[in-house]
DNA sequence: GTCTATAGAGCGATAGAC
DNA sequence: GTCTATCGCTCTATAGAC
């Protein structure tokens, strides 16, 4: 393994993004430092200002990637759950549970950094994806868009709150897993959907 | 306003437990420093040093103090709250998810830092005190600690969710306030309250 | 108990060699 | 496009004067 001495990299635009969103993974969002992803891809303290003008600016490429993945795999989830509304819903929720669990951000790095670093435009785009996606799975339960927001803020911020809990180490004397944390979501999910679903303004009986 | 000659303090102690609680409100744990801490208090970078052996060690103190005021918070709002037990439990619901929002943090600074600061035993009965409040609140909904202890998962889960998404700015564009996050959150409690207490093991008709 | 001063470390970002 | 080297800053923590 050669130290840093005329060290070549098919694509270290990439290889510093997938870093940074490992370091997320490990340390959280606030203590990722470029010179650390920098040290994970075994490249010198300056070589990601040639792809990136600041740390903001990596921050932003993160949340981007992490935006089209989480997408894609909301996406996923929802083909392949059957055709009951609630149950789809539920898989979805527990898909971002997963997601934020396991790599120690969520929204709050999706949208968040959208809203500090101005103006850029993929990440906005991204960040519509991943509300078309859970637009998508909620409207089916409420039939209605409105409601279909609010249901998702509730159950996307009891997702949210329990990966993040999770994580923070709470629920650690209870051995509980990312498994644990992904199934609960989907249990608060069927009954928040099934709360709201009740009144079926869809049904024509 | 004299400049860091000769200044006197009546408990500087408390000055720095507060003044680091208003820091993480406005900041967040992850950044806070004891610098910035000192600085706030008008005292030299050295100064905290004669009350806290460590950075860990204020983190500790806060996360203490915090417990406490949370505990004490959340029993006032109990008492408050009228024979219902589900109104009961979304009230302490919602007055867990105001504090968390307005103090930038609420378990993850309760409970994370027990485990990570070791054989602190202040911090740990404030700990107990909070979750004693908790399983107060939500044992006469469910009759049953087990389920009990469930339900607190379930409906603090969201409440902190809903805090945290709200503090990263995701709601910005819904001009929400405060004082709606407190809402749905009392909202969230009452649907899942609601949905556990719906077997109601313990009425006699 | 608070001050000044400082050691030692990490980070963001830039400059210039190659 | 990556390297080496460096500036300037902030932070944690300690030492010694008062």
């Amino acid at each position: 393994m050669a130290k840093r001495a005329g060290y070549h990299h098919g694509d270290l635009k990439a290889t510093l993004v997938a870093g940074a969103l490992e370091l997320i993974a490990e340390r959280g969002v606030a203590s990722l430092s470029v010179a650390e992803v920098a040290r994970r891809a075994h490249v010198s303290g300056g070589a990601p200002y040639r792809h990136f003008p600041s740390r903001q600016a990596l921050l932003t490429a993160v949340a981007t990637k992490a935006a089209h993945t989480l997408a894609d795999r909301l996406r996923e989830v929802s083909t392949g759950a059957g055709p009951d509304p609630v149950e789809n819903m539920a898989t979805v929720v527990a898909a971002y549970a997963r997601f934020t669990a396991e790599h120690g951000a969520g929204f709050d790095l999706i949208f968040a950094v959208e809203l500090s670093g101005r103006g850029n435009e993929e990440l906005a785009d991204a960040g519509r994806t991943v509300m078309d996606a859970l637009l998508q799975a909620a409207l089916p339960v409420t039939g209605d868009a409105k409601a279909a927001l609010g249901l998702i803020g509730r159950t996307f911020a009891a997702a949210h709150g329990y990966a993040t809990l999770w994580r923070s180490g709470l629920y650690i004397n209870r051995n509980s897993t990312v498994d644990d944390v992904t199934s609960e979501a989907a249990a608060i999910a069927r009954t928040l959907a099934g709360s709201v679903q009740t009144p079926l303004p869809r049904t024509r009986s």
